[in-house]
DNA sequence: GAATAAACAGAACGATCCGTCTATTGTATC
DNA sequence: GATACAATAGACGGATCGTTCTGTTTATTC
């Protein structure tokens, strides 16, 4: 099973992926970094679609671990740690190395919904909504749902704006706003301003 | 200059590309579905690419041009026309071919920073965040530049998760978000809210 | 109507894509 | 040491990629 010519494949191909693009990178190119023969990613994997969602899962499992393992060792409390998800993006977005979030650029490259590849990223996805509503949920916060969404686009468009300007900037702002909503929901709810909305005011 | 086969390239190739991808569409394909000939792609656009940076470039110029068309029509009101850019949003998402916005699609695929289509793609990132910019500095809100930045990730992390979840909610939760800002910003600024993580609450 | 130049369609090109096949190596078992 | 078996390397195949080249048609000017 973990293999060590298949651990191999998978980080090559993780950071080609990453740093070139899925379409851009050819399985010539991977075996060759890799040192692995072409049979062996066949035997191990079925195809370049098998690989790429090998790597996605595998990416997205050690992601969400780090996270939650980063934000469990900040801070007891399910507010704090909510904050710290973002205070994790800020460090994720700071290494010089950081090319962007491989889930989004999965989704861009894959588009057909129904491939593979585009339905394991968005997995990724489920999960770290999934993630936001149960910290939202354990802080007692009011509609931890439409809360953990809202988290949830912040931190995709923190990611998305990191890519482009490469600093780690968005990953403040996201957190600046996180702390806004989180105070507001505390306090008043987002009833009124999502009733007013639901009024239609175009 | 304004060809009439030139135009059906663009048009035809702006469908496929937003639809199937960058690298995922071939020449060939555009050409058949444009009932045009090679020799017409390369002497109008010199190549690949050169078709792909025209069709963003044109794709950016038509898309402000709605946006500022949609928000002017909507109101006179800088304050209001910040949240109308969310109003729109969530129309564009509410069409059912929406797929997702081509821009960042095209970052995710040209991860050269260098190569002329990702070029093109910042370029129109640029546009939209001086637009914001201005509307910030008319409305007289207090530092419009952390503002329009934040307003420019809430848009980038709205259209991302429309693509993924294709429902105009997260334009819905853009602008409440965007609401809480601008009311916020008007009253007490961002002033604390930077100073405590500034100060480094890690 | 003839001559010139541009635009046309489509074949042909080399490169590269993903995936398969074959021949060879190394290893474990008897 | 011989044999069975799995994993290897790398040639090979068909397809498609972006690009160039070759004739032919069309339009314009004298």
């Amino acid at each position: 099973m973990a293999s060590p010519k298949r651990e191999k494949l998978l980080e090559v191909a993780r950071r080609l992926f990453e740093t070139e693009g899925f379409h851009a990178t050819g399985i010539d190119r991977v075996l060759a970094e890799a040192g692995v023969a072409k049979m062996t990613l066949y035997n191990n994997f079925g195809s370049k679609d098998g690989l790429i969602v090998a790597v996605l899962e595998q990416s997205s499992q050690d992601m969400i671990d780090r996270l939650e393992q980063t934000i469990q060792a900040a801070s007891n409390d399910p507010y704090e740690q909510i904050l710290g998800v973002f205070d994790a993006f800020a460090m994720w977005f700071s290494n010089p190395e950081f090319c962007g979030c491989m889930f989004q650029a999965a989704v861009a490259e894959f588009q057909d919904p129904n491939s593979k590849p585009a339905i394991a990223a968005r997995g990724h996805q489920i999960r770290v909504a999934a993630m936001f509503e149960n910290l939202c949920t354990k802080a007692e916060l009011p509609d931890p749902k439409t809360l953990s969404r809202m988290l949830g686009m912040l931190a995709s468009g923190a990611s998305c704006t990191a890519r482009q300007i490469q600093t780690r900037e968005p990953a403040d702002h996201a957190r600046q706003i996180a702390e806004i909503l989180l105070e507001r929901a505390g306090s008043t709810g987002f009833a009124p301003a999502e009733t007013e909305i639901a009024n239609g005011s175009v």
